[in-house]
DNA sequence: CTTTGGGCCTGGACGC
DNA sequence: TGCGTCCAGGCCCAAA
């Protein structure tokens, strides 16, 4: 809805948010054309006329709220940082509560170039991210495979959750070596990841457990996870003695949780 | 070069 | 009820 849109009015409303917005965001971007969006891992693309790109992150409490032509935009809450108003009446407002996201913008010829930008690896569901490709990525490396594949330059797009839920679908424990995470190993490894996303983005997302939206935001709900924040409990289809096994487990990996089952992830 | 760990930030859960 | 404390997350970047 954006692309062919007039960015009349441009409102940022403070200096930053995870990085300082460009001192000349306001002035690059009102009165230009969104000529082109898309997208690159977790980063929004919008290209201009004037042969800018806005590159736009949500963090993880970030939200796009649009109003179409006509409706009524409420006055500005203290985490709605920037707006833009449109030349189609529609009006566009980025929520961020925490802060995490981040606006930049780029030249776009350079936009390859971006530090952000330019050591991405490949896109999770594309064709180019497939088991051989991954297994080479992984070749010499040292750290845990959950760490590995959290690592945007192995594969972009696998947070926290989602490498949790990925290794307990692939049956591969999240403590191997990611070195170790070749031929059959890396290409049940792609194919989980690529389901366990497809299924996330099927269920609208996966809502953090402390983040409630207060005015019955649509669009999000909790997935259903089969181990994430699951420890002690029975895996799905589990078949062995939970007061043996205790069930799944949570450890601690770069300083992040990770939950497995360490009877099916080896 | 690779790996580790810190830090950003808020609000919800929890305990007193 | 009202505090304080802890924790979660994506992801960059400095330090090791």
């Amino acid at each position: 809805m954006i692309e062919g849109a007039v960015l009349n009015r441009v409102d940022i409303r403070r200096p930053d948010l995870r990085i300082p917005f460009p001192i000349d965001m306001k002035s690059r971007l009102e009165g230009a054309r969104a000529i082109r969006a898309g997208r690159r891992s977790k980063y929004l693309l919008i290209e201009t006329d004037r042969d800018d790109t806005l590159i736009w992150h949500l963090g993880m409490s970030g939200q796009v709220r649009i109003y179409a032509p006509g409706d009524a935009v409420p006055a500005p809450g203290k985490h709605d940082h920037v707006q833009f108003d449109l030349d189609t009446g529609a009006v566009i407002v980025f929520t961020d509560p925490r802060r995490f996201g981040l606006m930049d913008l780029c030249p776009t010829a350079e936009l390859q170039d971006h530090r952000l930008i330019r050591d991405i690896g490949p896109e999770p569901l594309g064709n180019a991210f497939s088991g051989p490709v991954l297994a080479a990525k992984l070749k010499g490396k040292t750290v845990a495979i959950k760490q590995a594949i959290m690592d945007a330059r192995v594969v972009c797009g696998v947070g926290n959750i989602y490498a949790s839920e990925s290794l307990f679908r692939a049956g591969i424990s999240p403590k191997r070596r990611a070195a170790t995470v070749q031929g059959g190993r890396a290409e049940k490894l792609v194919a989980a990841i690529k389901t366990v996303l497809r299924e996330a983005i099927a269920a609208g997302g996966s809502t953090l457990k402390d983040h409630r939206t207060t005015d019955g935001e649509l669009g999000y709900f909790q997935h259903n996870f089969a181990v994430y924040g699951r420890a002690g409990e029975a895996c799905p289809g589990c078949d062995c003695d939970i007061s043996k096994t205790r069930g799944i487990r949570r450890l601690e990996q770069g300083g992040r949780s990770t939950y497995y089952c360490p009877r099916k992830q080896r």
